[in-house]
DNA sequence: CCAATTATTCTCCAAATGAGTATAACCGAC
DNA sequence: GTCGGTTATACTCATTTGGAGAATAATTGG
């Protein structure tokens, strides 16, 4: 801006800069129970967690960290900002509606029966983010054969191309590799395809059906889609995991919470040594005696990692197998 | 939110919910010239441009482009969100101030002088970060010192070791190493520690004079820092480099716009390794004919690489002499 | 032609990473 | 109690990556 006749007329001229609009915030809250990442929904899982941010904190975060607390009961360990999104489509006045999405993990022990919110799988959202058990048949059977004829549907050669590749990226096909972190790109590229119900909906129909996974309101699934993205990249530099983990754990607890997030398997005496000479862990002294073998070292999240908390965090050793 | 009645007695209840707020835009505009890093400034170099975002654009990230485009006539290459920010102090009025900020690379051109805006050196901000020629005296000297003596300050001995260490952490002190990506870290304990401008402003004095370096109006400074800290990060992870090059350039131009960003130099044959082994470029043909010296091939941006954009960027071959 | 300067290509070595093997400790069936 | 199944834990090995330096090539200016 800096219209220099405004900054001549008024000061402080910051004032008359700004726009008038509505705003609301966005919560993605995930956790991890029995193995399966969960995220907090609203509205018969169709809908995250939003509402206003209050005057009276001194931050967003802050703000978000005490709304999300009172509602839910749930304390966040881990906050942080996602995306701001701006709209104009949403609401039916004249305004622009601001959305600011934040990321939050939690323990979700406290897991309590809720008429208003309730606790679903993230892949749920995303049947084909969840490679753990190998590729989701959902894929060669359905996903990518539809991509495939919406690549071919372009009639320019160049456009025809394009889609290919980016299709062939976001999907690790021909002899690429399977690239968890783009669960943003997958989505955005499936709704560009009409292939989520999201991307059809409202429009007068004559549209193929969309692909399995459970849509939600507004660009709710595209939101989570960003905190499941980010959420995928940190874990690898950032000691985050430990947010989503109870006070003790064994490594194999932790090495399936981990691949329970990334959608994929490690390889376990990989894992073990890498967790360890970060001096991420020490052990409590407990063991633990699980389903059968031989028990588990029961071991706690070092605090004083904390201090130093951008200290290297937990890269993934991934397996190909 | 999601609250019962209201929802029962309204529809669609996403309104309500919404907070009414001043809202506008903050870019940190990037080009680099010359082996120097530069920041698009308005209002004698203390203020980063802002304005409001305009209704009538698909996205808040093409209505900062047109915007910016129109105000300087600078082409942005590259956006992207950085953070948004709320504050109270800003305005007078009861109003939330919401401020959403960008980074944007472009390349300087054409640089024509203005009235409104210039652009500075990013290292007279922060003329800490630079140590392309060695350790910056200022740190030894003057920031280090100050930074000891604000963590002795601390009453409670629990404080003192957790600032100690977060000083020695940031700043790479003891046997740690200088971590350039720590930027928004190091401008943040410097401000806790009340070394910078922006950190008395407006209290009663009594306080020590600052350290080295213009400070910048509100918090512009600390959006700067958190820009700088974006882009050094994503230089080593996706190909933006690129967006603040020319058309042609040779592999030492490359080299010293990463340089200038990084703040600490390169080796120059893993560096040629690197760029090379990722195909991200290709000869011209041409060669030029420098300062003194063999000839340089002259080499250009390959621009099949943007397709899959997201392919590996260009790491940094860190050297420690 | 020589010295200085920059470009370009290689080699070397150490650390990080992917993958597989071996041993240990428990359970339950028999 | 012994055996088979199961998980835990500890090593080993090969390959890749990343930092560092040496060697060679092509200019310019004395």
């Amino acid at each position: 801006m800096q219209d220099k006749t405004a900054r001549a007329t008024k000061q402080p001229a910051r004032n008359d800069r700004s726009q008038a609009v509505n705003a609301d915030l966005i919560a993605v809250v995930i956790a991890v129970t029995t193995g399966e990442p969960r995220v907090l929904t609203i509205e018969q899982a169709q809908a995250l967690p939003s509402g206003p941010f209050e005057l009276g904190h001194r931050s967003l975060q802050s703000g978000l960290r005490a709304w999300v607390e009172r509602q839910t009961g749930h304390q966040l360990g881990y906050i942080e900002q996602l995306y701001t999104f701006a709209d104009r489509d949403r609401t039916g006045d004249e305004r622009v509606q601001i959305s600011i999405s934040y990321l939050g993990l939690t323990r979700e022990e406290q897991a309590e029966r809720s008429q208003t919110h309730g606790w679903h799988g993230w892949y749920d959202y995303f049947p084909w983010e969840d490679h753990r058990a190998g590729v989701p048949s959902i894929l060669p059977d359905i996903v990518v054969p539809r991509l495939s004829a919406w690549s071919d549907d372009a009639e320019d050669p160049g456009i025809r191309r394009d889609r290919r590749q980016r299709v062939a990226y976001a999907f690790g096909l021909d002899d690429r590799d399977w690239n968890e972190e783009l669960v943003l790109q997958r989505y955005e590229l499936l709704y560009e395809a009409a292939l989520v119900a999201e991307a059809t909906r409202g429009r007068d129909n004559g549209n193929p059906p969309s692909i399995p996974g459970r849509p939600m309101i507004a660009d709710h699934r595209r939101i989570l889609a960003t905190g499941m993205a980010r959420l995928r990249t940190k874990i690898k530099y950032r000691p985050v995991v430990f947010e989503l983990m109870p006070a003790t754990f064994t490594l194999l607890q932790l090495q399936r919470t981990v691949e329970a997030l990334a959608g994929r398997l490690v390889h376990k005496p990989n894992f073990r040594r890498l967790i360890e000479e970060q001096d991420l862990v020490e052990e409590t002294g407990e063991t633990m005696s699980d389903t059968g073998g031989r028990p588990a070292k029961r071991f706690r999240f070092r605090q004083t990692v904390l201090v130093e908390r951008t200290a290297a965090g937990t890269k993934l050793p991934l397996s190909r197998g």
